[in-house]
DNA sequence: TCAATATGAAACCTTTTGGTTTTATTTTAT
DNA sequence: ATAAAATAAAACCAAAAGGTTTCATATTGA
């Protein structure tokens, strides 16, 4: 039961979930079809992302659909940001430049 | 020998030596007496940490200083960069909820 | 020189993690 | 009505994580 999302982030499996469903909710079974691993495997992971309020399961019929709802990422986010003097000036002006996009497309 | 990132920092203690040393460098045993665990533990931390290169550890005579390297945290700024969407922006939000509507309308 | 200091490394232990197989339950489709 | 489908839940397992104690080694200071 592990409310901790940098820890839910830190399997590779499981952010490849949360990039899966960043794109397009879907059930597990579709979901499970990605990997390698079996469907209790994956449905755990899954269950570790909704613990944390990364992933919302929502009941229909007979079927599990998984959302993505990221909002919890911001915790790690604003983590992260206090540090952003230590990496390079490259990767500083590339999210400048993302930002400087996503400002523009709001502006649009 | 984790060269994981996301995996050093998942880690509570881990994190709060990394922002420790991010404003001050210091030694093991300095470093130590900010924990109630062994000398040995922290030590193991510090290693994981220096294997992702997160910290490096300068031999100084006995002591092993140890200095900040926070680069590797650009790969997970740029990570969570992509998911920025998800807790800042209401429009995108809107836009992701309209998605997600049309991916149910064709299941249905 | 030699005791104290700062550390590394090894052996060990317990809990957690990430996976499996098996079984049960609910819902749907024929 | 019943078989198939989608899932949950439980029991189990091996490996990894996070800690400890103990011992060894290199460096410093008196």
């Amino acid at each position: 039961m592990s409310k901790n999302v940098f820890q839910a982030i830190a399997d590779p499996t499981r952010r490849e979930i949360i990039g899966l469903l960043s794109n397009q909710s879907c059930n597990l079974n579709e979901l499970v079809s990605n990997f390698s691993m079996t469907r209790p495997a994956v449905a755990k992971h899954v269950r570790i992302l909704s613990d944390c309020g990364l992933v919302m399961v929502e009941k229909r019929g007979r079927e599990r659909y998984c959302h993505a709802r990221l909002g919890g990422l911001g915790e790690v986010a604003l983590w992260i940001h206090q540090y952003r003097r230590f990496w390079n000036d490259n990767l500083d002006r590339l999210e400048d430049i993302l930002k400087e996009n996503d400002d523009l497309n709001k502006k649009q």
